[in-house]
DNA sequence: CATACATTTAACGCACTCGTTAAATGAATG
DNA sequence: CATTCATTTAACGAGTGCGTTAAATGTATG
């Protein structure tokens, strides 16, 4: 996964059930990879790699105190996560009809300069990639 | 990816940078494969995989209009992602020094009665997985 | 310093992802 | 109804993810 951008690292890392519970027990207070493997149904191994991709993601940090080395929970980056999403509120938010979000999605399109579903038979052949704002 | 959970999906979804372009694009208004292709630097299958697998995610749906089908946002899931990662606010949003940070986790394991880094000397072998709430 | 404990790395298997190009399918249209 | 346009499926290759077990590494401790 080299060269992944933040976000996606951190998207990357949610998508593991295993990662989610370990981020939920690390919630409750710093442990040990023996002990958050105590927990789980897999292998030391694994867990082990797991602490390694959130650490990739910086959702984690880890310290060596002597013998152990305890992970730390580092909710920052979550807050970029929850930023993205949060942009789209407006679209599970509302009680939008489907009247409300055509129309929504209409104003949308002119607002921007963009084909709709009213123009499918001349697509925009637009030449500027789309972005991430 | 067979058997996933819906938000293991979503994330895994969210975690490619095209997928979110497209869902941004989408937020504007319908779009079909040909019009998000023209804005993309990939290849009309690989954006209708795309959308396929946002499908799979229940990020957006399809209708099929003529000759065209259009992809229409549903942004209802992100709402649960959301909800999950809301959960971490706390650990992000307060101004946490080190020190609170540190007794807010022993706090969060005196109540649940979880081994903290003060016994990590005695890790705790208990026999429940851990579950996501 | 030899042994034990905590953790990581190595090596393997299997399944999936993401891109490509070429071929197949669906649905108007002349 | 043959052609054309929109979209998907097939087949391939390189890379990645997630689990395993076995071996290596670090760090106390007797």
């Amino acid at each position: 996964m080299s060269g992944t951008d933040q976000l996606s690292a951190v998207f990357s890392a949610l998508a593991d059930p295993t990662r989610r519970v370990i981020l939920a027990g690390l919630a409750e207070g710093d442990a040990t990879v023996t002990e958050l493997t105590a927990r789980l149904p897999i292998s030391m191994p694994a867990v082990s790699r797991h602490l390694k991709v959130l650490e990739g993601a910086t959702l984690i940090s880890r310290t060596r105190s002597g013998k152990w080395r305890a992970s730390h929970l580092e909710a920052a980056p979550l807050r970029e996560a929850a930023d993205w999403i949060e942009r789209y509120r407006e679209f599970w938010d509302t009680s939008l009809t489907r009247l409300d979000a055509h129309l929504a999605a209409v104003q949308a399109a002119e607002r921007a300069g963009v084909t709709t579903e009213h123009d499918l038979g001349r697509p925009a052949h637009s030449t500027t990639d789309l972005e991430e704002p």
